[in-house]
DNA sequence: TATAATTAAATTGTACACAATCTAATTTAG
DNA sequence: CTAAATTAGATTGTGTACAATTTAATTATA
């Protein structure tokens, strides 16, 4: 058996229905005007209100190379704010805004639409779900 | 339950993970000087020798806009050629070098090694790859 | 307590990734 | 046959993604 024949990678078939995933996304998120990485920081947001750039990469595997322009980004549409903490200003805190909040309820039938156009029964969900999350957890440790 | 909380996700997960897959293999493959990115194109050249851009994306799931700059590198690192066809000048064919041959043996224990640390138990890698690549044809299909 | 070590973000540079547009070659249809 | 439509790549512009480095603030230690 080839291990370097592109069928036999497991990897592969990740980073293709990864990408094309989010590619689903992409019209529905236009229409609110963010990106798919944009909304997972917002869905961080509207869970905690409030949080620094350090622990929001250690929820989105995202360093600061990547998170600095697209806070500055969020920042510029109004969806948050980025002030020093006053406590320790090495700690950059990105709060959510009212608008970022109402953005929120515009995003509310997102998740359906892109569930609709991807066909995978529940058990295959479920299953899937499981799997990746094993996989981070082993990933998380090293 | 809340559908736009980040736990709730099967998308977030796979991005994850498909990225954090990847980066396991930045060190090996820099080892040998290419991207992963550039790895599987070399895997569907190992395979078939000489294909031309159009069928390369069908196959990588990746637009001439990706594969142009990219095909430009490894022509530079000397592991493929880029010459239009004689028979139809729009399409531009790729041709894998003697050198870009060899590059296969040099990568020859990537697979392995990466699989070592990913500590993911045989049952659950072929349930993840069927499930995948059901995905895949069924994205494929619109 | 001054200095070294650590930490958090920002910055720099390289490489995708893709939508949209453009150009040139080939096909198709009137 | 010839103009219109299609096709293949290239280009442009925006937005990640990340390694490596830098800067500033804080903490630990000799």
């Amino acid at each position: 058996m080839d291990n370097l024949k592109l069928e036999n990678q497991l990897c592969f078939p990740l980073y293709v229905v990864s990408k094309e995933i989010v590619k689903k996304y992409t019209p529905y998120l236009n229409e609110v005007g963010i990106t798919y990485t944009q909304y997972i920081t917002m869905m961080v947001l509207w869970d905690k209100k409030e949080i620094n750039v350090k622990d929001l990469g250690d929820i989105l595997f995202l360093d600061s190379g990547t998170l600095t322009p697209l806070l500055k980004k969020l920042e510029e549409k109004g969806f948050i704010t980025r002030n020093r903490s006053l406590i320790d200003e090495r700690n950059l805190l990105i709060k959510i805004t009212d608008s970022g909040l109402k953005l929120k309820d515009k995003c509310k039938n997102i998740p359906e639409c892109v569930a609709k156009c991807i066909n995978l029964d529940e058990k295959d969900a479920g299953e899937l779900y499981t799997i990746l999350y094993k996989l981070i957890n082993c990933l998380k440790e090293d």
